[in-house]
DNA sequence: AGCGTCATGTAACCGGTTACATGATTTA
DNA sequence: TAAATCATGTAACCGGTTACATGACGCT
């Protein structure tokens, strides 16, 4: 079976739900996966004219009220069936996230102590407010009750767990380079 | 200040070290900061080009003892300067990782039940290596009293920390779906 | 003789972002 | 009437990996 990238695999899945155009994908991207997933207009309307080209799925156009026009992408059965086929293959990029804030603490002795702090601090401020986004998104998928909201909540949870993990860090460290100075 | 991408500014910590070839940092990165940095050859040998054209290292290159010929990189005033100010600005890229497991989670429909418990399983595998090598290292730098080894340990414990975040939520989510099913 | 390691480098390719272009409709 | 939103798309660019080419030395 022919091997696409994960963008690839990722709008095919989207396409399952009821959003179906490029338009739509980012919204649905930019809205539910953005902790673990981002996209450009870039590379969505290509992608979706290879999807297309490759016979996952079919464009239907609908311009309805005088809206601008839209392309909307079904997939068709061979789309499926490779979004399926993906999905039980095993993992190949495990996440190995480039971490900024670590390289220039790995570089520490040619900073100021202020200067670490200062990074530090900097650093746990918008771990917080990611923190602080993820709570509202689950809660207002919690008061959403009526779709299988299952897994937006555990992949949630997952940017919730190690996000505090970071922070807890971040103090824990401000701490060892206090006891230095 | 002209502006470099962050591998650049990696570049030049590194060679505030030891390490002074294109090879000698490729080891140092892969040693030591392989839990947060990367790099490939096809990288830093063009990113010492552009160093050494910008004034920011001189090249002194050494053949001893029928050794093959090693290109060493030393840091010029201006590219100390360049790298201590980079330090001192503020972070542009807080790390926002693409994760293919939650990707395949969220589109959990279309997968069994065992299909799920499997990719979480894998996962969980793959989390439990990766700390491992973290104590180990760990070990091994704390053994070694001599250098300034506090920066290691540092960005070391960071990934022990949300390492150990992630695989709690593999049990966590494993549970999730035992539940349901 | 063959493998591992030291050592440097390039060309092709890929995945992705940014900036730009275009234009209609809705809302303030 | 101005701004926001809906909607699609492309070209230039950038950062990075992979695969390849080359060659010397040291060990088994």
């Amino acid at each position: 079976m022919t091997k696409y990238n994960d963008t690839t695999y990722a709008i095919l899945g989207i396409l399952t739900t009821e959003c179906k155009s490029g338009y739509a994908i980012k919204q649905l991207i930019d809205r539910s996966l953005n902790h673990f997933w981002k996209i450009s207009y870039g590379q969505i309307y290509p992608t979706l004219k290879l999807i297309s080209q490759e016979g996952l799925a079919e464009i239907r156009t609908s311009s309805s009220n005088g809206r601008p026009e839209k392309n909307e992408y079904y997939l068709t059965e061979k789309g499926l069936d490779v979004l399926k086929n993906w999905l039980e293959q095993p993992i190949e990029h495990f996440p190995a996230e480039r971490n900024e804030v670590l390289l220039k603490l790995f570089f520490g002795h040619y900073q100021s102590y202020e200067r670490q702090v200062l990074l530090l601090q900097k650093y746990k401020e918008a771990l917080e407010i990611r923190y602080q986004t993820y709570i509202t998104i689950e809660q207002a998928i919690q008061q959403d009750t009526s779709k299988d909201s299952m897994y937006w909540l555990i992949t949630l949870d997952y940017g919730k767990r190690t996000t505090h993990a970071a922070i807890e860090w971040c103090d824990c460290t401000l701490g060892k380079l206090k006891k230095e100075e």
